[in-house]
DNA sequence: CGCAGTCTTGACAGCGCTGACAACGGGTGT
DNA sequence: ACACCCGTTGTCAGCGCTGTCAAGACTGCG
């Protein structure tokens, strides 16, 4: 098959037309789009007044070409929540924007065999080389990924990730003082019987939120059984989460889901066994995500910046110059709505 | 701000190298790589074992540079939904990697005034170049977007166009005759009071599924009023209108949602107003989206290939060799869930 | 005043590939 | 046998930019 296409380009102005215009060489013209040293003020200001009358833009594939950056950077996700991966392009993407870079969207399948993610990752370094890459979880916590883009020399930078925090740059929030903010809010409205609903078994924040959500509750000094159940980060998870812990009695009064997908399902696994929400159950979620608002009653859930942090993230890529991890961490802060009361 | 990215790059082999263990010339891999006509079988698998033994890919940049394409298509957004966003970005991902291309992702916000939106349709263009564009609702009926990239000589596609459908290939699916379905559906079912939720005004798609609704309603006798209310697609429009139709009196027995995310905030303001779905109120969407399930009950609706349509959308941009404008149809679907019952 | 040392600027090759064009070779018609 | 044509293969310049290296401009100091 023959793909042909093939485009006019309107004349665009080059480098070139730019050092005659500015009436320097070429090079100079190049020493000040890259932001090189050495470059005196006033050629400079020659440079840039020739540049903006030319509205003359760099061409990226002659740079790539010429030089040893691409230009691109990548995203990689494993992430079937929608809302999630939508809102780390976005903030990806602005960074992007932002740099004159551009934004090369990858999607792994890494819950398969070893030899099928180290494939997936070559077909995609292959085909087309990158300046860096941005990991999402649970890509962040595959030792493979990370050792692979390291042994290829290739620089990358995580959201949220779990472990070896000083390995390549990162932005987070706190997961264990949210989960354990959640549980003072539980606690402090009278619940004592609890449910928790778990993510994905390599989902490293997941994990972190139910472990701040359980040492909360043992520090307050609940000594009695806190349910967990299974909810894999989806809505179907969370509906079977949801009917596992309405099992228990005597029944539990809440239930905390470590992100809003599965919260909403269990939301519907109460409602189907005739329990409501929050009069009987209140039910809390996590990431503020599109569902929290769109389920009935709208759902009480922890905001994370998720953009915020994309866009940290790629900055962290982008701007560094050196090789120092760095690593930050923003705020959350509880949303409250309508999903959560005073225990009955 | 100097942001210095260095890569070292594994050293690729080339043309060259691909050349020389054939024992052909350069040029004659570049045929074989583009599929160019008048080269022998023989020289052919001899260029192709080379390539194979040697893992060639291709320099993307090279090949920009010194040829007229740029091996990259650009999507064009303008939708708020995330969930109809990501599906469409990965049925024309798909479509890219099939074609060794790559996909460049830009939001417009269309709603501001022409001079604006032609701005960012200006600085999308400068800032890279592309083969081609892929166009979404309501981007696809802008008249002013589509003017501006034929004026510029740039091939387009759209998914689910509303106007002019021979102005450039298309896919789509018969919106008309799946709001006429929803209509049938719910008269056989016993409704004769409806309401419907409209779209943005500029949404071609929405106002075609609202007058298949409304005709095929004619059509089979109805002659009472048929409520409308505007939900804009989003799910805080939807509660708004949601609680503009439950006012009127007698009170409707359906409601046609003309998309998932508005027909959603409509269940709210029922739950709100006491009123029961489906036992008091049927209420039936459009797209089969993600939230369609997550909801409670689960939404009635109608499926359409979002993904597939995106597919289909992107292949049409970067298969053709000819200038004839192609239109596909596609098939929708009724999903029969739980928020639709008989009148009561 | 001259010279080393530093800052600033420029000349030029070449990144990997494609497009235009030339050259080759083998079949056809006369 | 010769001219002609067409399918096939090759040669080479150059796309727009950057890295290397060298030259020029300036400074301070003996």
């Amino acid at each position: 098959m023959n793909n042909t296409i093939r485009q006019h380009h309107a004349p665009h102005a080059t480098m070139e037309d730019v050092a005659r215009l500015a009436g320097v060489s070429l090079k100079s013209v190049s020493r000040v789009i890259n932001n090189e040293p050495h470059v005196s003020a006033k050629l400079r200001a020659k440079v840039e007044a020739a540049i903006t009358e030319l509205d003359y833009v760099p061409d990226m594939a002659a740079r790539s070409l010429a030089g040893s950056r691409t230009f691109i950077i990548g995203l990689l996700f494993d992430n079937p929540s929608p809302n999630y991966t939508m809102k780390v392009q976005s903030g990806v993407y602005r960074a992007c924007v932002e740099h004159q870079y551009h934004l090369r969207i990858d999607q792994i399948d890494s819950s398969c065999s070893d030899d099928l993610v180290q494939a997936q990752l070559s077909a995609i370094l292959r085909n087309s080389r990158c300046d860096g890459f941005i990991l999402t979880p649970p890509l962040t916590d595959n030792q493979l990924v990370l050792d692979f883009l390291e042994k290829q020399g290739i620089r990358y930078a995580r959201i949220a990730p779990d472990i070896q925090l000083d390995r390549a740059p990162c932005v987070l929030i706190d997961d264990f003082a949210a989960g354990a903010m959640v549980a003072h809010y539980l606690f402090n409205l009278g619940h004592r019987r609890f449910g928790i609903i778990t993510g994905p078994d390599h989902h490293g924040a997941a994990h972190r939120r139910r472990d701040g959500f359980v040492s909360a509750l043992r520090t307050m000094g609940l000594d009695g059984p806190i349910l967990e159940a299974p909810g894999g980060f989806a809505f179907s998870g969370g509906i079977a989460a949801g009917q596992v812990l309405m099992d228990a009695s005597p029944r539990i009064t809440a239930i905390f889901a470590t992100n809003d997908d599965s919260a909403a399902g269990a939301m519907v696994s109460c409602m189907r066994a005739g329990v409501t929400v929050p009069g009987d159950v209140s039910v809390c979620g996590f990431d503020d995500s599109w569902v929290a608002e769109s389920v009935w009653p709208a759902l009480t859930t922890v905001y994370q910046p998720i953009e915020e942090m994309a866009h940290r993230t790629a900055l962290m890529l982008l701007d560094r110059t050196g090789q120092a991890a760095t690593q930050t961490t923003l705020d959350f802060r509880l949303i409250v709505r309508d999903s959560v009361a005073a225990a009955p």
